[in-house]
RNA sequence: UCCCCGAUAGCUCAAUUGGUAGAGCGGGCGGCUGUUAACCGCCAGGUCGUAGGUUCGAGCCCUACUCGGGGAGCCA
């Protein structure tokens, strides 16, 4: 880099003993009299400078010691190993020049409610946790392109304003295009099987937009999609090319982000165990299970679990209002009202767990065949695994209709009429995490085709060019589509899917 | 769209159940040479979301509205 002869902090490691100059900004700093710790960020990581009065000039001591959180700043001293300290190694600080002193930061390191953090996101993006899920992001994309790029696919650009609808007509977010209708992409398929008649194997990754009314931690209106097609494969062959990927993408965070992991509380072991081959259900099979006794059983012993949960922090609660009670010293009384919002929070987080588990159970115990899989259906199954579920061959009525009919070799034991499902898969993060991939193999007879489209009451005029795929040369193919925003709050273990996005856009909000 | 909860200092939350609005963090000043969301002392900081109503008296009760959170349905 010209003219930068800063050192970045990722870089200290190996230079012990030497005269450094990192430039930040004041993450957080605590004055003791004489010294002062001052925690310097530079968006490669943290470090402890420590100021020793005396070991600076007074000036540059007294100035720093009444520096705001977040001033921008140079700070020059020796590298030194020290264990105490956030990364290993701190400056014994030399000397310092502030760039630009920052007064009133409006985040402080204590405790914030989510609608002031996503306010004030511009400034949000600076703290520790989102650096850390931005860095995991990275390597999700990172690794994404590069499994596509390094087995044989050809990167498609697909477009965003489109006039073809690919899912459900009802989440479309509309477009005045100098007079007509268009609106915001919700898939890049049906471009990439033009493509993929092309290329073979390509994919696509870009921003997909769904008008859902969702206001759950898993959705967004605007969320990264990658979708690979593939000509001449079928249902098994793209199983094994999504247990491949997702392997590949989870391997590749725990090589690179096992510190931000271990920042974030990520279950690092459980991530290490996602390795091929995942699990496989049929729809039917996993209709079984839910209906099963097993399942029963299942939410039976975690309902008795939640409610041991609940008075054990009940339990608790009341011990530290007894305590908060007597005299205690000052600092003890805000350990403990801190203590206590995070139980009432868990305690109502676990009050929903019970409540919502008979309903749960009932769905799943009332479950008939030919429903599509249900949110909690879906969290039932992945709650019982401990690798990705694939569940496949979901009944056709359910699903859209590009999706091509079973064959024998997927019907199942249940022994279902073909024509009933179709040939596509869902696949389930494990631990209750639910749905990341959806995927199918496409329908590829021109008849057939144009029969769903008809009888689901599109306009066969719009998808001319899609049914002529069938007319010249019509191959067995199909892809699938991958939601980064989910895979981020999967592996980071972040509950809400908002958090995994810079800038996220939620049902009917744009904070920034 | 439906159900539940909430709105008090810049931020996170209290307020003995209708009787003078409080604490921590953050800010300012001071103290402390190894802190880890440091600690200790002092100071400043409020039209209790908005509009009505009940009452001698409302942060607290009632009605409407606005905004936010959680959940359901649907989905990546």
């Amino acid at each position: 880099m010209p003219n930068n002869t800063n050192t970045y902090i990722a870089e200290l490691k190996g230079k012990t003993g030497q005269e450094v100059t990192l430039a930040g900004w004041l993450y957080n700093s605590r004055a003791s009299g004489k010294i002062q710790f001052l925690i310097i960020r530079d968006g490669t990581g943290l470090c402890q400078c420590i100021a020793e009065y005396g070991k600076v000039p007074d000036e540059v001591f007294d100035k720093l010691k009444h520096l705001g959180q977040e001033s921008s700043l140079t700070v020059t001293g020796v590298v030194r190993a020290e264990e105490r300290s956030v990364g290993g190694f701190e400056l014994a600080v030399t000397g310092a020049e502030i760039i630009s002193p920052a007064v009133d930061y409006p985040i402080t390191p204590k405790a914030h409610g989510i609608d002031f953090l996503l306010k004030n996101r511009h400034l949000h993006l600076r703290s520790q946790r989102q650096w850390c899920i931005g860095k995991v992001r990275h390597t999700v994309v990172d690794a994404i392109r590069r499994f596509f790029n390094d087995n044989g696919f050809t990167l498609i650009d697909t477009p965003i304003l489109t006039g073809i609808i690919g899912e459900d007509a009802g989440s479309l977010f509309e477009v005045d295009y100098f007079g007509e209708s268009a609106h915001l992409t919700q898939t890049g398929q049906l471009h990439l099987e033009c493509a993929a008649m092309s290329f073979g194997r390509v994919y696509c990754f870009g921003p997909t937009f769904r008008a859902e009314k969702s206001k759950t931690r898993r959705h967004l209106t605007e969320f990264w999609m990658v979708e690979p097609e593939v000509a001449f494969i079928d249902l098994a062959g793209l199983l094994e090319l999504a247990e491949n990927f997702v392997s590949f993408v989870v391997g590749q965070v725990l090589e690179k982000n096992e510190s931000e992991l271990k920042t974030l509380g990520a279950n690092i072991e459980s991530l290490k165990k996602i390795q091929p081959p995942f699990y496989r259900l049929t729809y039917t099979e996993a209709a079984e299970i839910l209906k099963s006794k097993k399942t029963q059983d299942f939410l039976a012993a975690q309902l008795n679990e939640f409610k041991s949960q609940k008075q054990q922090i009940e339990k608790k609660i009341g011990e530290l209002e007894n305590e908060a009670k007597g005299s205690v010293k000052q600092w003890r009384a805000d350990k403990i009202a801190a203590e206590l919002i995070e139980l009432r929070s868990e305690l109502e987080e676990t009050g929903t767990k019970i409540e919502n588990n008979p309903k749960h159970a009932k769905l799943a115990a009332e479950f008939e065949w030919g429903k599509d899989l249900g949110g909690s259906d879906e969290t039932i199954i992945s709650l019982m695994h401990n690798k990705p579920v694939f569940v496949t061959c979901y009944p056709k009525e359910a699903k859209a209709f590009y999706m091509k009919a079973d064959s024998p070799r997927f019907a199942g034991e249940a022994g279902r009429s073909n024509d009933k499902v179709v040939l596509n898969f869902d696949m389930l993060a494990p631990a209750g995490f639910g749905e990341i991939i959806g995927g199918s193999v496409r329908e590829d007879d021109y008849e057939m085709l144009l029969e769903r489209i008809n009888k689901q009451g599109l306009n066969a005029e719009n998808y001319d060019w899609y049914l002529d795929l069938r007319k010249y040369g019509s191959v067995p193919h199909g892809g699938f589509g991958l939601g980064v925003e989910r895979t981020v709050a999967w592996l980071t273990g972040e509950k809400h899917i908002r958090q995994c996005i810079a800038f996220p856009r939620m049902m009917d909000k744009i904070y920034i």
